[in-house]
DNA sequence: CATTGGCACTCTGCACAACCGAGTGCCAGT
DNA sequence: ACTGGCACTCGGTTGTGCAGAGTGCCAATG
């Protein structure tokens, strides 16, 4: 259906339309790209290409602009991966080695990301359900209070504390902790519930209330926390976005406020490889005029989490693409190390 | 110098300006305000309120938008704090009351005070180093490789990696546990540093090196997690900034991004009393055209941290300050409790 | 002396018109 | 299938005129 050189053409008006935020006109794009055709001919190729909803003209008489369906033609056909220069990389290597937590790594990935991209980025905490149990801890604050103490293996640490019906004795507690960590250190946290679940019964009568309480707390915990947390960054790039900004930047700015809306948006993605949502095909309205480019990264082979920028529909890429795919490789790395 | 009706008339400026968002003239001000007395008059009056810099006209035969300086005055001794209405009382409570942790605490206040004052909120964690020591835990992950987790009289957790020059018996691990915490639960952070000093010459010479580095890592952890955390949220609420906000908002934003920039602006605020900074009174460029409401918070009657808002210069001080306070007072409660 | 009404003056904002230029669609020619 | 030419459209810019809001100053008044 579309030639050979009329996708050459749309790659052209994508490639002009980021560079410059102009609709690009016939002329000026046989001056730029040496197609070796004449104005005439492009346009007769710009007409199929507006008639099949590639391109689109912002008013009659204007320049072309590319459609969401044309930038997705563009990502699934006419791009590839831009992997960064060696600098990028030690770049990244450098600024990402020196976190000392999870909460830092998280942190520095976001800044990073950002920087990078020049764009918003949106980092996911490595997710519990995925995540393995390391240990965890029982201290007593208080006679009838115990504080409840989780780590996963991506380092990441809950609390609760917990009121027990009843005071509990020091070697209850130890014996709850020793029994507690010989079943679940080193399982994921969705066989929890199975692993523990007659745990009270191996107890005396009188304390079986007490384990059962903060064994429940432990399990609501992991209910809980599975809502996962996720970190944001680089919003001043909005500020790029266009001249006619403050209608689209604010129902962005709140749609990055909405941290559900976002964790859907990075649930989208797939496992692995790199995903970009283009304009309408994000669900929420507010993102329609953006574009989220996500990966999944992972301590082992197995994504943990997501991460991703949000920008302008009109962006580039490539690059983009490549820094999301770069940087989701180095934080795995990382976690891994830890 | 400032007569009682001068003052009165650069206080229905100000509120007017606050509402309107427009320069305000002569004769709307006699119309809104019965101040009994003719426009000519008020014309007078500004004139001389103009002299004496606290309004100024944005162009020539224009009304009159206060200055920075009028801010002040009005701040200082024109307007009162607000008072929360019942309704919003029990909001407040309500909504901050289902907290399952202190990172639920912070968010949810954050999310509370930006929907309140419809402004950016700040919320500082509260800090290390005015906190006591709860709980200092220790795990063995391998051999020679122990997991120290510290844990806050607010509720807060940090924990670290330790890797040890050999391996650490568990007796050795488990009496290091006990006289840390025997020595330093319930103390100020800044005081474990003197209080630890001469734990390892209790300890077999064989052990030293490791009961060393675990401990040299506990300090280090105190220092570096002295950098205080803090959230922000309802950004989107920059965008009622104005109509000019492209130039003004960016800044705005890049300001927010800076950590070190809001730990200082917070930092700033006096540690009891609601503190309101204006304008070109921020030492940061980016926002001298925002003013800065902030108030310190805690559990029992010392600011364990601060937190406020940023909007506008052109804001309702009485209503935000009203509401900075009452949050904060809310957050203490919380925290007392848990 | 403070207050007031009057008046001339100064701007801003807006509407309207004219114009320029970029870009298009179409058509006839190669 | 491509190209050159041509008439047409329309957004953006510039210029002019006008209305409205607001001011500063002055002379009059209690």
């Amino acid at each position: 259906m579309l030639s050979e050189r009329r996708l050459e053409v749309l790659r052209a008006i994508v490639q002009d339309y980021v560079g410059t935020e102009e609709p690009v006109g016939s002329k000026a794009l046989t001056e730029r790209h040496n197609l070796g055709v004449s104005p005439a001919t492009v346009r007769n190729d710009m007409a199929a290409l507006e008639e099949d909803g590639f391109i689109q003209q912002p008013h009659t008489s204007a320049g072309r602009i590319p459609t969401d369906k044309g930038y997705r033609l563009f990502v699934d056909r006419l791009a590839g991966v831009k992997p960064l220069s060696a600098a990028e990389r030690r770049a990244i290597h450098n600024f990402l080695g020196g976190a000392v937590d999870l909460d830092d790594v998280v942190a520095r990935t976001v800044r990073l990301l950002a920087q990078l991209t020049r764009q918003v980025a949106v980092v996911q905490y490595p997710s519990l359900t995925r995540s393995t149990v390391r240990h965890v801890e029982l201290l007593s604050l208080a006679p009838a209070r115990v504080m409840l103490v989780l780590i996963t293996d991506t380092g990441r640490v809950e609390q609760r504390v917990v009121d027990c019906p009843s005071p509990m004795g020091e070697t209850v507690m130890a014996d709850l902790r020793a029994r507690l960590n010989s079943r679940v250190v080193g399982r994921r946290f969705s066989d929890v519930p199975q692993l523990v679940v007659e745990l009270p019964e191996s107890f005396e009568q009188d304390d079986r209330s007490n384990v059962s309480t903060v064994l429940s707390t432990l399990l609501e915990t992991l209910v809980e926390e599975t809502e996962e947390r996720l970190m944001i960054g680089g919003t001043s790039n909005l500020t790029r976005f266009g001249h006619d900004f403050p209608m689209t930047i604010r129902p962005v700015l709140e749609a990055l406020e909405e941290q559900v809306v976002l964790l859907r948006l990075l649930g989208e993605a797939k496992d692995s490889g790199v995903t970009v949502r283009i304009g309408h095909e994000n669900a929420h309205e507010g993102l329609n005029s953006t574009s989220v480019v996500s990966v999944g990264y992972g301590s082992g082979d197995e994504a943990v989490a997501k991460l991703g920028v949000v920008g302008p529909t009109r962006m580039d890429y490539p690059g983009t693409m490549g820094a999301v795919r770069a940087v989701a490789r180095y934080v795995g790395q990382i976690l891994a190390e830890s």
